[in-house]
DNA sequence: GTCTATAGCGAGATAGAC
DNA sequence: GTCTATCTCGCTATAGAC
């Protein structure tokens, strides 16, 4: 079979497509009410094949979650988003969250899979927990810097603010759900409202 | 069989048993991680004795989020509610929320079914868009009293800010689940300063 | 009225065919 | 290496016993 693919833009592999379609489910629906009947379907075979990727459904959820840890990481230290001034990078945060809006109105990863935190396998709680922290540590930075620039203001300590408009825009994606997109619009526009000078 | 029951602390009947099982369980694992046995084996009873009284889950869990609703009629139009000036009518929420992180790390009842939303049935949906709705409405008007007098301060319309704020609050308990009670702490407090004046 | 026995289905997983 | 046939289990729900 074809080498190992550092290429820019094949069709994705069997095991990236499954991920793919895992990570969706997941967005969409949830841990606890997506199968891997689901996948097989989209993916043309049986249930079972998938077990041959992913040996069994824990693998699977918690491979979707480290993959999203890469891309954070990746994504953060982007010159493209690292060399930003805070205020653009408070800006770049907000679309990623809009994008995910957009997309059917999918949740973030931190909200689809919290309330069914307990219900979870531990690498997998894992994994999100590193991924919050991660995320959160990375927005205190940001804030940080703002308000040492006078481009942003808020009170508190940085850390506290970032967990709370991290909190928030998770949760503004879950009223998108249950309500409509204007309901996120709104929230996001508090926070440009309060943050930016 | 006895009389219907409106005296004052009788042990509940099965059928509120029922709903007050479910109701943790739903709040605690979510709905498509919770079982028709979880609440059997609890009351030392078969699974299928339940459908006696809640014929199908859809019912069920829908019963779950109407008595919600009912409560939450109830507990804003209680005189001890209704009357406090708003500054304190807010504490009052934010102890309804703290309760919830201490009876181990519940989160609030639309933070338990947002991510799965799309997985319930239509009227279960349908009670928790008002529940939502009623609750925001409240908090919205609780906020324009307490900026009309002086005893709040927010920026942009009490609507969107009551968005935020419970926004907020639903992904602060799902916080906690996933790191643990500080993080719940520190967003209220966040909240605490930005609002009181 | 209240509950049990049991059907019927879909889930995740194993063993082995190609 | 990749996938299919099949097992087993736990779930929701029906029919009917007490």
């Amino acid at each position: 079979m074809m080498s190992q693919a550092t290429t820019v833009s094949v069709a994705p592999d069997t095991r990236t497509r499954i991920l793919d379609l895992a990570e969706n489910l997941l967005l969409e629906r949830g841990y606890n009410a997506f199968s891997y009947q689901h996948i097989a379907r989209e993916l043309g075979v049986k249930p079972a094949a998938i077990h041959y990727h992913f040996p069994s459904k824990d693998d699977l959820g918690t491979a979707v979650v480290a993959r999203q840890l890469r891309r954070l990481r990746k994504w953060r230290d982007l010159p493209r988003v690292a060399d930003l001034p805070p205020t653009e990078q408070l800006e770049a945060i907000f679309k990623v969250y809009d994008s995910h809006v957009r997309q059917e109105r999918r949740v973030c990863l931190f909200g689809a899979l919290a309330a069914d935190f307990l219900t979870l396998p531990t690498p997998m709680q894992a994994e999100l927990r590193t991924f919050n922290g991660e995320l959160t540590a990375w927005l205190a930075q940001v804030l940080a810097v703002g308000k040492a620039t006078g481009a942003l203001r808020f009170m508190g300590s940085p850390s506290a603010k970032a967990v709370q408009v991290l909190t928030t825009l998770a949760g503004a994606l879950q009223v998108a759900r249950v309500h409509d997109e204007t309901h996120f619009h709104t929230i996001v526009g508090q926070l440009r409202l309060e943050l930016l000078v």
